[in-house]
DNA sequence: TGCAAGTTGTAGAT
DNA sequence: ATCTACAACTTGCA
């Protein structure tokens, strides 16, 4: 059997093609766990993201000779696999990724795999979804410390070899009928359920037992759709490609001007190393020479392969200041007027357009461009509300198609200037980033409508216009759209300067104290990580 | 110990 | 478009 985790995916997934030999039925099965279904985990463009990822592998699979389809099941892996097994008489599991830094998935890949050995399951597993698996950078390593900077890491990465080359989709998957069909009917009996099918999208039961409404998406999930949009983006404009310089694109174009590839990958839609080869490919395929990491495209994807390594080789969790040996320290308010600024700035009502446009675009659309990102973020924490990074990281594992717990955690701590970056002087104008590439605020217009008759003059902070245009654009500061809920940005983020520059000191002065007690031996020094133990 | 570098700031000058 | 001042962070390497 073949147990679909996060490569959603016939092309490039290795694990598949292990299970393929030597048997003559591959059973395909997904588990929809608890985490997964719970809305206050996994919002509802997100998750229909991932169904959509579902119904089309479904698809796929039934092209390729799976008469049964996708297997698809709720439940929690650790119950449900072992009930599949014991009914369909399986001889080995296959599990697409056993490579996810998120210690809730690692948790889980142990104790599956442990279970399979006690049931004599054979168990496939072969890395897919980093370029490089992690076991080679450990080696690379040779025992130094994981790199917490890019030119950091591209030494590592380059020590690594070339990044395989991706394997294609097999054009047909062993499935006897007879042997597959008694099997189905088999797990549908132990697990007492009538339907293994993937939920359609016009299933209205289905969403309404999960709680959840249906979300028409402006990024569909698939294979297809990830190997469209790659073959759109990369494949077909190498010139394109080889000028991409990060920095340079726009957060607020209406169309997107980066290439949205990262939901994809982020599922397994779209493998990496395909990914990798095709973006090297049109490198070599454009007149001039590519622009280089870690502003080019190549450079993106070692961004996230970066944060992935950090994830993995960090014992502790990430995802959380405390305990968190990357973390600065930072005194975060969280008082009931704290809460309530929080609130207001998930909801896109700071009275900021910009901000609030942002955070719309977020939750409509489950993808915002990565200096949207820096924007609100940056806004949340040591700019304007001075509330942890910690909270803002779960808006955005809730909301966006690409959430990826290693990424998203180290952006945050980026952002907040509590690892990697530290230069908290430099801080995002909710006025001033936006109008730079946007000066007449279409953006705005598009995710904050009760704005859009503005003049430009005002657009980015209408509380500067007079009444008589405030009436004119027959929206009035406070009533039809919110009041600041920082009143005045630029003295708030200098005094938040303050205080970030408070914690740095109390930091270091904490560090000389470590040091001095441990004079004479060896000091490792703070925000070093570990290298992980294999076990 | 000193100095350069760090994907992506702003405001104001030229 | 490219410069500077702002006030000055940390890490890595020589």
């Amino acid at each position: 059997m073949m147990w679909f985790r996060k490569s959603l995916r016939l092309h490039d997934n290795p694990t598949l093609k292990a299970c393929m030999e030597n048997a003559d039925t591959v059973l395909p099965v997904f588990i929809l766990d608890k985490w997964h279904s719970n809305p206050q985990n996994v919002g509802d463009v997100r998750f229909e993201f991932i169904m959509q990822s579902l119904r089309n592998l479904d698809e796929n699979l039934r092209k390729s000779g799976i008469k049964s389809g996708l297997i698809f099941v709720r439940g929690e892996p650790e119950k449900v696999l072992p009930k599949i097994w014991d009914a369909a008489e399986i001889k080995a599991i296959g599990f697409d990724d056993s490579e996810e830094p998120e210690k809730h998935c690692r948790q889980i890949d142990e104790d599956v795999t442990e279970l399979a050995h006690k049931a004599n399951v054979e168990v496939h597993n072969e890395p897919a979804h980093w370029m490089h698996p992690p076991g080679l950078y450990e080696q690379r390593l040779n025992g130094g410390d994981v790199p917490t900077n890019m030119s950091g890491f591209e030494t590592l990465f380059s020590r690594c070899g070339d990044v395989r080359k991706p394997i294609d989709a097999p054009s047909k998957i062993p499935f006897a009928e007879d042997e597959g069909r008694k099997a189905i009917d088999a797990i549908k009996d132990k697990l007492k359920v009538k339907d293994l099918q993937v939920p359609k999208e016009s299933d209205e039961t289905f969403y309404k037992n999960m709680n959840r409404e249906r979300r028409k998406l402006r990024f569909p999930g698939g294979e297809d759709e990830a190997l469209k949009r790659l073959k759109k983006v990369i494949e077909d404009q190498p010139e394109w490609v080889a000028k991409f310089e990060k920095p340079k694109t726009a957060p607020n174009g209406i169309e997107p001007q980066t290439t949205v590839i990262s939901p994809y990958l982020n599922s397994g839609c779209l493998s990496f190393r395909r990914a990798w080869h095709a973006v090297k490919k049109a490198e070599k395929e454009a007149k001039g020479k590519p622009t280089q990491p870690p502003i080019s495209l190549a450079g993106q994807l070692l961004w996230r392969e970066h944060w992935y390594t950090i994830g993995w080789f960090t014992d502790e969790d990430i995802s959380k200041m405390r305990g968190n040996p990357l973390a600065r320290q930072i005194p975060w308010d969280w008082d009931d007027q704290a809460k309530e600024l929080f609130e207001k700035w998930e909801k896109g009502q700071t009275g900021y357009p910009f901000v609030d446009a942002i955070m719309t675009q977020l939750r409509e659309e489950g993808w915002i461009h990565h200096l949207a990102r820096h924007m609100v973020a940056c806004f949340l924490t040591r700019g304007d509300i001075f509330v942890s990074w910690e909270k803002g990281f779960e808006v955005f594992d809730r909301l966006l198609i690409d959430a990826d717990w290693s990424v998203n955690s180290c952006n945050w701590m980026w952002l907040s200037c509590s690892a990697f970056f530290y230069q908290y002087f430099r801080c995002y104008s909710p006025i001033a980033f936006g109008k730079k590439t946007d000066a007449n605020g279409d953006y705005i217009r598009k995710y904050v409508p009760v704005l859009k008759n503005f003049p430009a003059k005002y657009i980015y902070e209408p509380w500067k216009a007079p009444q008589d245009v405030q009436e004119k654009a027959k929206c009035i500061i406070g009533k039809d759209y919110p009041d600041r809920i920082i009143e005045d940005h630029t003295a708030t983020s200098k005094e938040n300067m303050n205080r970030i520059k408070e914690a740095y000191d109390k930091h270091k002065q904490e560090q000389q104290e470590a040091n001095g007690k441990k004079r004479g031996s060896k000091t490792s020094g703070g925000g070093s990580i570990k290298k992980k133990q294999k076990s």
